[in-house]
RNA sequence: GGGCCUGUAGCUCAGCCGGUUAGAGCACACGCCUGAUAAGCGUGAGGUCGGCAGUUCGAGUCUGCCUGGGCCCA
């Protein structure tokens, strides 16, 4: 027989059984997950058709358009990634979801990518043909289309790839005008006019976005208009304004103020002599200005003196135009009209009113119910024909060398102010200023008449039933569910403050404004079978068909001549606004409204917005039940991605380096409704996070090889451990579900993390390592144990596979190659049966007792009197029945992870005595207590015993003795029993029966 | 400048209606194991809860101000 020191006389390896997988530790993601791809290939529709078969209840997730214009950034991943959980989780669940990608194609960035390209090839806008160029508009928007679709798809977004949708089909185009028509048809549409930013360089509007600021010289001027009408302090007097932009002055037709300001009268005394020019100024003349810019009005104007003669209130009063001698053009009244935009910062307390040429000034004119907006430049920013004076004179140079510099404008104003009489001082000044973002030139507020919907016009349709647009679309926010709730407040501030919405664009790529208007009237031409045929024609031939055939052909008996045919196209958030009627309407298997529409929290303002107009405005009510935003991603430190700080970070990179599934892991255990955060630290904690969900798979999956149904057990017949588990499971299945329903992804992957590390590796692999090692098969605890595995494996892998598609199909079909795609899966039920808040309570406490065992077992380690737990033998002091209890049924050791065990109730331990009533214990503690005698006390220290204990677990001592008798060879546990069996006499008991039957198995 | 949101360990997040010594997982350090091994287990360190003031017996939590960051506007 050997000794201790003896080595085994057999190597028993072979006869444990050990994990057996070929799932591998290391991933290999950006290799693996483009063949899953392959695999998945017609995945979206197998899904469809299985929940269709099994009249599942259908769910919509309606897709907001991403831009067709560049590559997908770090945002567009985020964003399609979420949506991907969103999809797969409703599948999951067992719906049927209908989810068609789409794309937003219209528009100004690709006109001038477009213009761009023609310039490169040395040709003009103006040389080829509208229909050329939106030709080519529309074959670069394509392109984009197929690159951002292989972008979302490298990601492993499911959806209906093959039909997606994009506002620049002929159907949708004629799907978008047939919405417009709606407004038309309504009466919701009228004809305005809006100052807006205006390039005369690039003869076009601009958007705010479009737009950036430079410092800019500009002339300044400080310009009398004499009053006609006031209070008898102001006889004789003039107000003064002050400007930046001169040339607007013939467009002036008011003067602002502000209740809250103090103005006065003051007369000219002296002025300041010994100038090299003669001042306009002169004593004796009164002007009325703020008090607040009285002492800078006066060093502007060189007024060495003045004298303050009264205070003034501007409400009512009227003046006459500072050119009004020069020409009758100027001849009428320039009202001061109250507003709260102007301040006493700067000028001279008044603000110079052209309603045509400034956003403050348009709203303080209309506010005070004036309707007509003088225009008076045309596209260029040449003075019309009819305005006096000035007529043909440009703003800015608009060609050769000089284009973007100041034209003749500024100074031919100043000049006839001058004549009149009415400069009274000039200067310049630096300030910040709007330019073109393509032509760098300086840009102009010009009027232009526009189209808009009326927000708070009474709607007599049956949709809308008398309500306005905005009260429908603030209803219909109330009726929405909102993920997080704070979007609905931001929408609806939003929406209770907008102005009408201004829908039409002067520019070619677009779906048109296809209506005609009466010449004389403007009103547009409502006749259904006008309307019919222009629908019909752009679905077969495209918006181009409104712009190339003739008008007669859609006039029908009307009059060519009476009507004008509107060639301007409709803002593209009309189109995005009406991706719901062509998406969800006329498709099969689909439903109008969306359960849920999601994107980043900007498109409040945006698509969330123009889809809630347009559909209130047709409809009576939003296209969706439901929003759910997510915020915007930031670099490590939370700043802003751009491309000047260095700090952004493409998915190409991240798919290239980690592969999709660390980018979709990242997505799913942030908040996504917040900014979140990504860099190369977050990646790296994301890769590790990784490895822990893969590695406890892979342990499954090692630990399930060979499982067969026939060594299935029953939960009833499951050790508590199993038992545990099992609540746990029942647990988790009732959060994910609940998480994933509220679309809280967080609240799935987070509890799954913890669940795989905490319960499953630190607790319940490896307590059972033993049994799953070295016990026969046939062991009720190893049957037990790998049934509870089978159980977990069935649940993990669908629960996480809308978060981490790519490895829950790999551990899925590595263990079941027959099985199909693990993404076909519904959630399994989960017995109530499971559940068990009893092992739940029992765990923690025999945690808490473990807890002082492993402080006790590191204390000895840390002495060197240990190396591994298989060497110990603690023996547990218990105090508090309690804890005793929950031992009950288990076996210590196992338990603690050491070969053996002894737990022992005591009665007292000096002042920590805890025993509690025994009429409260649970059934049978009382005689389990009994039954671990051996002493009632304490050991006394004086016998050598040391004694561990941790504060937060009280009533619990630990002594940690050497496991006596011998090491297993096969299983490495010291029992005293080694040896007993002759067969195997290095052996444990247990180990000698395995490996007897493993041997005769072999024979 | 305005509206909305936001700042808890190195990272990602919990922290209910204000109530013991602010938690978890990961990362980190140290140790154990070497039959999950580019793995597993244990122990530990790490936080003035962005800052200041206020309300309160008591504030991460409520209020105000300041500050950093984000989105949307001007």
């Amino acid at each position: 027989m050997a000794d201790d020191a003896a080595p085994a006389s057999r190597d028993y390896r072979e006869t444990v059984f050990l994990p057996d997988t070929p799932f591998p530790m290391r991933a290999g993601l950006p290799v693996k997950e483009p063949e899953i791809l392959a695999r998945w290939e017609d995945l979206y529709a197998r899904l469809r058709a299985d929940r269709q078969g099994r009249g599942a209840p259908l769910f919509v997730l309606h897709d907001g358009p991403p831009y067709a214009n560049g590559a997908i950034h770090i945002g567009h991943a985020l964003q399609k990634t979420l949506k991907d959980f969103v999809v797969r989780s409703r599948f999951a669940l067992g719906f049927d979801v209908d989810y068609v990608p789409g794309w937003d194609c219209h528009g100004l960035p690709i006109e001038w990518k477009i213009e761009e390209e023609l310039r490169g090839q040395g040709r003009r806008k103006e040389d080829v043909s509208k229909a050329e160029f939106r030709e080519r508009c529309r074959a670069y928007a394509a392109q984009w289309i197929e690159v951002q679709k292989a972008g979302f798809r490298r990601l492993g977004v499911l959806g209906d790839w093959d039909n997606r949708y994009a506002t620049m089909d002929f159907s949708s185009e004629a799907a978008i005008v047939n919405e417009f028509h709606k407004f038309v048809v309504s009466g919701q549409l009228y004809r305005g006019s809006k100052p807006v930013m205006w390039s005369p360089v690039e003869r076009t509007a601009l958007a705010d976005a479009e737009v950036e600021y430079h410092d800019h010289f500009s002339p300044t001027v400080w310009v009398k208009f004499p009053v006609v009408e006031g209070p008898s302090a102001a006889d004789g007097a003039a107000v003064v304004i002050w400007t930046t932009t001169p040339w607007t002055l013939p467009a002036n037709r008011a003067v602002a103020y502000s209740p809250e300001i103090a103005y006065a009268v003051y007369e000219v005394e002296a002025m300041e002599t010994g100038l090299d020019f003669e001042p306009w100024a002169k004593a004796g003349d009164r002007l009325i200005v703020a008090d607040a810019r009285a002492a800078d009005v006066a060093a502007g104007a060189k007024i060495a003196r003045w004298k303050r003669l009264a205070d003034v209130d501007p409400s009512g009063m009227s003046c006459r135009h500072p050119l009004a001698a020069l020409d009758d053009h100027y001849g009428f009244a320039v009202p001061l009209l109250s507003g709260d935009h102007v301040t006493d910062d700067a000028g001279t307390g008044f603000v110079h009113t052209a309603p045509g040429h400034g956003v403050d000034d348009y709203l303080v004119w209309l506010a005070h119910g004036h309707r007509e907006i003088p225009e008076t430049v045309d596209a260029d920013g040449a003075y019309q024909p009819h305005v006096a004076l000035f007529a043909g004179l440009k703003v800015l140079e608009t060609e050769g060398k000089k284009a973007g510099k100041f034209g003749p404008a500024n100074g031919a104003v100043m000049e006839k102010l001058v004549e009149a009489g009415n400069l009274l001082a000039r200067g310049r000044l630096e300030h910040s200023y709007p330019h073109s973002w393509r032509s760098k030139a300086p840009v102009i507020f010009r009027n232009t008449p526009q189209w808009f919907i009326r927000m708070d016009a009474a709607v007599d349709t049956p949709e809308l039933k008398g309500a306005t647009l905005r009260e429908t679309a603030l209803k219909a926010i109330a009726a929405t569910a909102f993920y997080p709730e704070a979007g609905r407040n931001r929408i609806r501030s939003m929406v209770e403050g907008r102005p009408d919405w201004l829908i039409s664009r002067q520019r070619a790529w677009g779906a048109p404004l296809a209506m005609f208007v009466d010449r004389d009237t403007f009103q547009p031409l409502v006749d259904p079978e006008v309307n019919r045929r222009i629908v019909e024609a752009i679905a077969a031939r495209g918006a181009d068909a409104w712009f190339t055939e003739p008008a007669e052909s859609f006039l029908g008996g009307h009059d060519p001549a009476r009507f004008e045919k509107v060639e301007d196209i409709l803002d593209v958030w009309f189109d995005s606004g009406s991706t719901h009627a062509f998406t969800l309407e006329g498709r099969e298997n689909t439903r109008w409204p969306a359960d849920l529409y999601l994107e980043g929290s900007d498109q409040h303002r945006g698509w969330f917005q123009s889809s809630l107009l347009e559909s209130a405005g047709t409809r009576g009510r939003a296209p969706y039940d439901a929003i759910m935003t997510h915020g915007f991603t930031v670099d490590e430190n939370g700043e802003k991605m751009s491309k000047s700080k260095g700090n952004t970070l493409e998915p190409d990179t991240v798919i290239r380096e980690s592969g999709a599934e660390i980018l979709r892991l990242w997505a799913a255990m942030v908040d996504y409704a917040e900014d979140q955060k990504i860099g190369k630290t977050i990646l790296a904690t994301t890769t590790d996070a990784y490895r822990k969900l893969r590695n406890t798979l892979r342990y499954l999956l090692g630990a399930l090889a060979g499982f067969s149904e026939a060594e299935r057990v029953d939960p009833a017949d499951m050790p508590p451990l199993e038992r545990y588990i099992l609540h746990r499971l029942h647990e988790l299945d009732g959060q994910v579900r609940e998480a994933y329903g509220r679309y809280s992804f967080q609240d799935v992957a987070r509890p799954l993390t913890e669940f795989c590390q905490t319960d499953l590796s630190a607790l319940f692999f490896d307590i059972r390592r033993d049994a799953l090692y070295c016990d026969q098969p046939d062991s009720l605890k190893r049957r037990a144990a790998r049934t509870v595995m089978d159980l977990t494996f069935e649940r993990l892998t669908i629960w996480l596979a809308p978060l981490i598609p790519f490895t829950m199909e790999e551990a899925w079909t590595t263990r079941f190659p027959e099985a199909g795609s693990n993404c076909l899966r519904i959630f399994p039920e989960t017995p109530a049966a499971w559940s068990h808040p009893a092992e739940a309570d029992r765990w923690a406490k025999v945690q808490a007792v473990t807890s002082v065992v492993m402080g006790a077992l590191e204390a000895e380690r840390r002495e060197k009197r240990l190396g591994g737990p298989l060497e110990a033998a603690p023996v547990v002091y218990i105090a508090n029945l309690y804890l005793l209890a929950a031992f009950k049924g288990l076996d210590s050791a196992e338990v603690f992870r050491t070969s053996q065990a002894a737990l022992k109730a005591i009665k007292s331990s000096g002042t920590d005595l805890v025993f509690p009533d025994l009429g409260l214990l649970p059934d049978g503690t009382a005689d389990f207590a009994a039954s671990n005698p051996s002493g009632s006390d304490l050991p006394d220290p004086q016998t050598g015993a040391r004694l561990f204990s941790l504060p937060e677990v009280s009533g619990v001592w630990v002594e940690v003795r050497k496991a006596e008798g011998r090491k297993c060879a096969r299983s490495w546990r010291i029992l005293p029993e080694v040896g007993q069996d002759p067969r195997y006499p290095d052996l444990s008991l247990r180990d000698a029966e395995a490996v007897a039957a493993w041997d005769a198995a072999r024979v």
